[in-house]
RNA sequence: CGGGGUGUAGCGCAGCCCGGUUAGCGCGCUACGUUCGGGACGUAGAGGUCGUGAGUUCGAAUCUCACCACCCCGACCA
């Protein structure tokens, strides 16, 4: 490849000085083509939703499985992953709640107590009605064993309260017992028609907390303090700006009362929600009956909340910051952070590099950098530095026999693609440095592309041009009513993201009814 | 669930329409040698239930049917 592209090069001098500039042309055309073929993913430009496809399975993080709808998530998009969960378990226990774990299977009869929450997840519940297979008597491999029948049915959980609350009867008689602060790390199963590798899946993980109170204002309290750390974890961790609001009545969780969100927009100027805290009032508390005595000892109901995010985080991850070259990773949830490339020709110089890096490792390591020494002696350099590009590490050092001499390194950053010569005595300090700028850059890149695709609209015309045009987010006046949002969306695809929280108030028009309306909520075509 | 497409070596594909030796090609893989500052090259080699199952036929990757999975578009959806 390098010798084709040296060829090129000469070929475009020779070129240039003889022919015309359509023959330049052409043969800068066939320069670009060998490289992007030779990166193998599509651009975003060219197709939005392969460019994503290719990213998480190129980047090696997450694959299809023989199972409809499922993935199976690879090493390396598990450690993203584990990443995640740390920090978020490190939040949750911070903010005073504990794990715990739950059954897989819930009884049928237990989702039919509450109305609402039935009619959200009916539609896509995977159930269990055997409990046994036996040998085909035609020989064909095994059968349901249709004696073993269930009396009972149970459902796979699509989230959990309905086993919870059921518990939770159990576990609280006083005032005393409360609150009862608990999260659980789960797989949940949802039959989606239309499934996309992190993004909707039949089955994925997350964590979903699940909180009894004694009165609604500690109960709504709760509710926003989890969507301030989801938030808090986005904007930190993530580095994704989001929106942090309250959804529309259609648009709320299943059996809640009130949902908080946050909404995240993704390059395509598509929507994604990233976590949701919902208060769930005292709707479960009445269909599992589940009540208290106050200090007074008076009874009453029990004020619940749940809250989530799943592995979908992945995808709002992967969309957030990724290029054509690929996987762009925060320095704070990427599995190695560092990584090193020898370039030498001799087992001489291979072993003086070596030497000099396992230092710079070391001192790297003594500040909680995570690091990678890459000496397969298989590949060249060049194909190491597109493959780590590939798969997001933030930051590459290069380090060869020029270095050795000049007593430099080569670094690299991920997210920039700038590469800077620094001398050897300080780079871990300026490694240190450069982790927090690609941290904050990339925060302060998403703002960016998030405020230049924010618009304000008035009309239901400019809408719908905006809508088709630029995308993004679209702040507008909604006369707050569930039929006109229904309306938007049958002739729009456009949906009411959230109704955001600390909005300014200001007083307008609905864009469809010109009824009033004293806020603007945020609208998109989501995920 | 409806419409369209795909499935052949780890990956990307040709072959299928018009059935007929030992199913090819590129990349990757293994060994050796030369290379190594942006996806190296040579030589030799390994690697296949042609998605699965049935059927038609003397003979099926190729024709027929069913099923499975994936992709795109719709419907559905936290």
């Amino acid at each position: 490849m390098v010798f084709i592209t040296h060829l090129l090069v000469i070929k475009i001098l020779f070129y240039f000085a003889i022919f015309t500039a359509v023959e330049f042309m052409y043969i800068i055309q066939i320069s670009y083509q060998i490289r992007a073929m030779a990166k193998e993913i599509t651009s975003r430009k060219d197709n939005y939703s392969q460019w994503y496809n290719d990213i998480v399975i190129k980047a090696g993080l997450a694959d299809h499985s023989a199972v409809r709808g499922c993935m199976v998530i690879k090493p390396y998009g598990y450690a993203i992953w584990e990443k995640i969960q740390a920090q978020l378990d490190r939040m949750f226990k911070e903010t005073g709640h504990q794990n715990a774990y739950f059954p897989l299977l819930i009884p049928k009869s237990f989702f039919s107590k509450e109305a609402s929450h039935v009619e959200g997840f009916a539609k896509e519940c995977a159930i269990v009605t055997h409990y046994r297979l036996k040998n085909d008597v035609n020989g064909k491999g095994v059968v349901v064993d249709e004696e073993a029948k269930l009396e009972e049915e149970l459902i796979i959980r699509p989230t959990s309260e309905t086993i919870i609350w059921n518990t939770y009867r159990t576990w609280i008689q006083s005032y005393r017992d409360l609150p009862i602060l608990i999260n659980q790390w789960a797989n949940v199963v949802r039959w989606e028609m239309r499934t996309r590798l992190f993004l909707r899946t039949a089955e994925f993980l997350w964590q979903e907390g699940h909180t009894a109170h004694a009165t609604k204002e500690e109960a709504i309290a709760e509710t926003k303090q989890m969507v301030n750390v989801y938030a808090k974890f986005a904007q930190e961790w993530m580095s994704m700006p989001v929106i942090i609001g309250t959804k529309s009545e259609s648009e709320r969780f299943a059996g809640a009362i009130d949902t908080y969100c946050i909404e995240a927009l993704m390059q395509d100027g598509k929507a994604l929600q990233a976590g949701t805290s919902h208060f769930l009032g005292q709707n479960f508390a009445k269909a599992f009956d589940v009540k208290f005595s106050s200090k007074e000892g008076v009874l009453d109901y029990v004020w619940a909340t749940s809250w989530g995010v799943s592995t979908r985080l992945m995808g709002a991850l992967i969309m957030a910051h990724s290029d054509d070259n690929g996987l762009v990773l925060p320095p704070k949830l990427a599995p190695t952070q560092v990584v090193f490339v020898p370039i030498y020709k001799t087992e001489e110089e291979l072993s003086k590099i070596s030497e000099k890096v396992h230092q710079l490792k070391k001192s790297l390591e003594l500040k909680g950098i995570t690091t990678l020494f890459d000496n397969r002696d298989n590949l060249k350099p060049g194909f190491k530095f597109a493959e780590y590009e590939l798969k997001g590490f933030p930051v590459r050092i290069a380090i060869g026999p020029k270095d050795l001499e000049k007593g430099t390194v080569e670094i690299a950053r991920r997210d920039t693609l700038e590469k800077q010569f620094v001398s050897q005595e300080n780079v871990a300090d300026y490694v240190e440095k450069l982790l927090v700028d690609i941290q904050e850059n990339l925060f302060n890149k998403a703002v960016n592309f998030r405020t230049d695709s924010t618009t304000k609209v008035d009309t239901y015309e400019e809408f719908k041009k905006v809508l088709d045009g630029k995308g993004g987010f679209i702040l507008a006046h909604w006369d707050g009513t569930r039929e006109t949002e229904e309306i938007i969306k049958e002739e729009t695809k456009a949906t009411i993201r959230c109704i955001p929280i600390g909005g300014i108030k200001e007083a307008g028009n609905c864009i469809l009814t010109g009824k009033p309306s004293s806020q603007r909520v945020v609208f998109a075509r989501a995920y």
